[in-house]
DNA sequence: GCTGACGTACTTGTATGGTAGCCGACCGAC
DNA sequence: GTCGGTCGGCTACCATACAAGTACGTCAGC
């Protein structure tokens, strides 16, 4: 539970308020405590966290912006359902300039970017062996990140992540069956091993190869769960709950 | 000269007072209305523009995220110089893009769309004749985004059109040289060329150097223009400007 | 003349009030 | 029972007020 005392608490560091209720409200959509289709309301979302209406507001608009909610004026503000389009439009963002960075990366890269690379994998082994999934996520993303930053192209690791944000949401649902996490490790490891080769061509097609499976993945919880996509391309209509809230939320 | 009534003429097409505002600001800065380097302060946009400061606010804070302008909170809002950084993020997330959808464009363009690329260099030519730079500019965008579109994937047009938006506020300094004009079109005519034939690997190198050659210009610019560009990665005390804006800004 | 403290005017950040508009339940007419 | 109008409550949008903080001109002291 994120506490609401705790956001002005770690306010101290450079970073306002609205930066802070955005960090929080990206994790909670992102890692699923949110889920796509929720109704998030200003009023709420301030109350709950003990801050003004303007910061939230702020913050959903910059969500908006990044495709992770869907805000009806006059209606309400929802968590965005995962579209097919925005998914397909995410994966290709990601390839296109993840493998283009590698490529840059061949030759690039010294002995100490390999090391560093290698250290991140040895980190990801372990939290195979302790199954810890969100530590996996965060070891995942720094890997992705590094390999780009080797290439010089660090400052292009954003659009990446927003990208990625679209995709990372199912993939939420798909880990927890821990085989993949060896799998997924392997890849890792063929495209640093590549990368340290100079095998420019192969070390594009296993990260290539590699992103495409994260990507099958997201066509599989789709079957499992149809309630956090949404087939059209103009979701219409996201219907105002019709029950209570207050009923749901307890006391205040 | 963008009129202050203006902004609430055209509200009635869905779009709030905000998205004006947002466009509104972003066009000024993309087109150079507004210098790199030059203040932007809430209450005076709001005062010219005649709303509030809030969508005022809003629209700075999502052209912050879009790195057109800078904040520094309790000093004052800057348009963005160029900064190298920028620039050479900007022009490897373009080449990767647009690289990548022109590769799986080929073989996916049919006549037809063949067809509606070359109306659209036909048009190019037309607005060189008459060097209408700024009508070449909207059809070179054009272009490029239904490049992007043949591909299937029109939906990643917006990620590129924010890294273009770096690299066009230099080149409106540079193409004044119309003289650019008739070989920028020439290469479109070439990429549509070998996009037709199916050559997909020429028309990949042939769309690359089109867009490096873009990039190079950026340089020149900046050797006759420094004052627009940033030489530190972190540019620190954008200085507040010393001279009365009453007097420098006219009646209210 | 030079230096340093102070005050003023400006900035963005945050909080709050009022408005237009939409949804959905309720209720009367048929 | 079914349809149509109405009304309450909710929403995001915009405007405004207050707070916190910075830069710069001014002026006293040396």
């Amino acid at each position: 539970m994120a506490s609401a005392e705790g956001l002005h608490a770690a306010r101290s560091r450079g970073r306002n308020t609205r930066q802070l209720v955005h960090e929080v409200l990206r994790s909670r959509i992102v890692g699923l405590e949110l889920e796509p289709g929720s109704a998030v309301s200003e009023n709420d979302l301030a109350a709950e966290l003990g801050v003004s209406r303007t910061p939230v507001r702020e913050s959903l608009i910059l969500l908006s912006d990044e495709g992770l909610v869907d805000i009806y004026p006059q209606m309400g503000t929802f968590v965005s359902r995962i579209r097919e389009r925005d998914v397909a439009s995410a994966q290709f963002i990601r390839e296109a300039l993840e493998c283009a960075a590698l490529r840059e990366a061949v030759g690039k890269a010294g002995p100490r970017d390999v090391a560093e690379l290698r250290v991140l994998l040895t980190a990801q082994e372990e939290a195979d062996r302790q199954s810890d999934m969100e530590g996996f996520f965060q070891l995942d993303e720094e890997f992705h990140a590094r390999l780009m930053a080797v290439s010089g192209h660090a400052s292009a690791w954003p659009v990446v992540s927003q990208a990625k944000a679209q995709l990372d949401r199912a993939r939420r649902l798909s880990l927890p069956m821990t085989q993949q996490m060896s799998l997924l490790i392997g890849q890792h490891r063929e495209v640093v091993d590549l990368l340290a080769e100079g095998d420019l061509d192969r070390a594009d097609a296993a990260l290539r190869s590699h992103l495409r499976l994260v990507f099958s993945d997201v066509e599989k919880i789709r079957a499992k769960h149809p309630e956090l996509f949404s087939d059209e391309d103009a979701p219409l209509r996201p219907r105002r709950d019709s029950a209570r809230r207050t009923a749901s939320r307890g006391d205040r």
